[in-house]
DNA sequence: CCTAAATTTCGATATTTATCAAATTTACAA
DNA sequence: TTGTAAATTTGATAAATATCGAAATTTAGG
């Protein structure tokens, strides 16, 4: 992986905001391994403080970064994590040892 | 570990250029382990393609992000990794299971 | 076809920041 | 002490970006 490449997936996670959005994807991603049922955006803009336009903006900056996957199921937005990017990111930044 | 403080980690490494100085560290910290020599900025600056004051500011925001310590040696600045936060970063990334 | 809900796009603004040149400091050596 | 190399500080500038409100777009369901 290239450096420009990881520094783009970093600064998708360098703001307070988009990070815990994120988070919050990744949460819900953890639950859907028992529940089964999907992350909407919908639900996590309203628990946030931001509002909805900048909300898509930084999803997209997650999923530019290949962060995040969306897909849209009718009326609503679903979003799922890339564990692959994150495991990809911290192989770069573990030092080799344990 | 919160928000701010991982989002603050992420940002310090979100820059191409200021990554590229942490894994030039890194590469030296590395080689420290069989060589015992330490790493030296002024060795980094030559092969960077940014000038002094802005190394000099990056090195502040890793540094301000737990990412490096520096110290003064003599005329010179030597850098190390402070593996703890990386690896600290990367914990809160990694999502469970393997 | 109409409406309501969810999301996106647009335009604008205020803040942050990466960078450099010039001046300053620090350490050492002649 | 004088000179020199390394590093930092100090403005200053240009570029990036987070955010919002308003308008436009998409979709579901009557």
């Amino acid at each position: 992986m290239d450096t420009v490449r990881l520094a783009k997936i970093m600064k998708a996670l360098s703001h307070p905001n988009r990070l815990e959005l994120y988070l919050e994807i990744m949460k819900n991603h953890e639950a859907n391994y028992e529940s089964g049922c999907d992350c909407f955006i919908s639900d996590i803009i309203g628990s946030m403080k931001i509002g909805a336009p900048t909300v898509s903006h930084h999803l997209k900056e997650l999923a530019n970064a290949d962060l995040i996957t969306t897909e849209r199921q009718g009326k609503f937005l679903v979003a799922s994590i890339n564990e692959e990017t994150a495991k990809e990111a911290c192989t770069v930044l573990s030092l080799g040892k344990k």
